[in-house]
DNA sequence: GCCAACGTTGGC
DNA sequence: GCCAACGTTGGC
């Protein structure tokens, strides 16, 4: 079991339409570094989920319905997409700025490399992360 | 193979 | 809206 941190703009695709969906293709991935952390999830490991731009904060925990296949939406079979579902809400979302305010978390992808779409967690890192938003 | 130019992401 | 970080592209 691994623990993964994706993030997406809630103005494109909110937790919100991923609770109301039931399911998602996590498509549209054009990283290799994110793509390769793509390949690595495999199902029932737990994803978090990170309003990235106007919110800033993990609101909801996802879990990996299926290993990763083409993405349909890409030309090239390099690319892949995995399946996520919902598993349960934050009761809080944690925000950036707890995230950087906690020393248990200053090494976490999410800070150090901000850019990355796809990133892998600690369970250390999952589960302070857990604690605070509930 | 290097690097300048350019595009994108995402925090501020 | 700006800009830093970083990835990609293309000329040389």
């Amino acid at each position: 079991m691994q623990y993964w941190l994706v993030k997406s703009e809630p103005e494109t695709y909110s937790w919100a339409d991923l609770v109301r969906d039931g399911k998602i293709c996590w498509d549209g991935v054009r990283n290799y570094q994110a793509r390769n952390n793509l390949q690595q999830m495999q199902p029932g490991d737990l994803v978090l989920f990170y309003h990235s731009v106007s919110e800033k904060a993990v609101v909801g925990i996802a879990k990996v319905a299926r290993t990763a296949y083409p993405d349909p939406t890409a030309d090239d079979v390099k690319w892949v997409a995995v399946d996520l579902v919902p598993e349960r809400d934050f009761k809080d979302a944690v925000t950036l700025d707890q995230i950087k305010k906690d020393s248990r978390l200053e090494n976490i992808a999410l800070l150090r490399q901000s850019r990355l779409s796809v990133m892998p967690l600690r369970p250390e890192e999952f589960e302070v992360l857990l604690s605070l938003g509930n």
